[in-house]
DNA sequence: AACTTCATGTAACGAGTTACATGATTAT
DNA sequence: ATAATCATGTAACTCGTTACATGAAGTT
């Protein structure tokens, strides 16, 4: 999904500066599962505007830039409600943290430990931020919060439920075969 | 995470061809939380061979490639494992699904219906595709699946719970100002 | 007949991130 | 003092995907 449509849908809700779409990302109501940097928004701003989907009214300021803010036009509107009927792209969830786990055996068990706890302190952050945010004002993102909420929870007592177990799987030493056939071992901690 | 990552952990499991290692990419191990494609992986392995940190065999076939099996040296375990202690980026849950959920009320409802049915399909797909998968054989192998088993479930549980509430939301219109402030309105059908 | 699997590899293209550039104001 | 917030924007860079090229064997 391009920048582009992403900006159109922070705008479907409310006009708003480049700056205030990146906050959306971070805090809002979308900030869970998209994200978008201003190297990207600024320049699909701009690019929307030059298409006539979106307008932009200019509001000086001193002592900063001024504000460029933004609306939909009825164009963009109704390229963005086609947009939507695209089928969307397949769900993508990347884990680094699953990876790294996958080989718990070969590491050292603090580090297993420290990363649940790194993983469970996020998670609790994020479950937090939902739960601070504001009440939803559709029901599309009442929704989408309750899923979220539900997720960071389900995962919260995943890991919990797991970590004992995870963190006393034996320690096993790398053993593999030199050049020669021969074969090495060498150990987690070494 | 780089892709010459990725394929260090493919082989830390066992020797494998670029072939396979994709494979384990779709539906192996790592096939719900990792990506990549072959015009990554191919040129990885190469850059990992001049490095030393894998080694090639090359098997003759007739009628096809030759088979070139790449197996992990004692370097590419080092280094491997130092990778492994960097600090995991955070996971990235990338969800176009919710994003168009966000819009449900601009939605015509048996687009609503058609989104959700779609996303419980590939979410039980998923699902089926963990349990006919190979027994783990390693500790780490065993907590991903469980993992991953544990949020799909989790996630087909929240979205039957609340599919006839979503699809039966109100479709609003939209409801926008044109160029001289007057209050236009179009519907989600038209 | 047509499609999938096995098998490797390259090149062009796309798309976004990171870092940079600038700088006043407000909160700690 | 120092850091964070507000505010916009560009350019270089990363890095991966998509599409292409090739082609035999097995499956439906």
């Amino acid at each position: 999904m391009h920048v582009t449509t992403l900006c159109l849908g922070a705008l479907a809700f409310d006009e708003a500066t480049g700056y205030e779409i990146k906050k959306m990302f971070e805090d809002g109501p979308f900030g869970h599962f998209l994200e978008a940097s201003y190297g990207s928004i600024y320049p699909a701003l701009t690019k929307l505007t030059e298409e006539g989907l979106v307008q932009c009214r200019v509001e000086t300021q001193s002592g900063r830039p001024d504000k460029k803010i933004y609306a939909l036009t009825e164009k963009g509107w109704l390229e963005f409600r086609s947009r939507l009927q695209e089928p969307p792209a397949a769900d993508r969830y990347r884990s680094e943290f699953l990876f790294v786990l996958t080989f718990a055996h070969l590491l050292p068990r603090d580090q297993v430990a420290g990363l649940v706890d790194e993983k469970l302190g996020e998670l609790e952050a994020a479950l937090n931020l939902i739960d601070c945010s504001d009440e939803p004002d559709s029901p599309g993102k009442r929704f989408v919060r309750d899923y979220g909420r539900h997720m960071y929870q389900s995962s919260i007592a995943f890991l919990e439920e797991n970590r004992h177990w995870l963190e006393n799987v034996d320690s096993h030493e790398l053993s593999f075969p030199d050049q020669h056939g021969a074969e090495r071992t060498l150990s987690p901690n070494d």
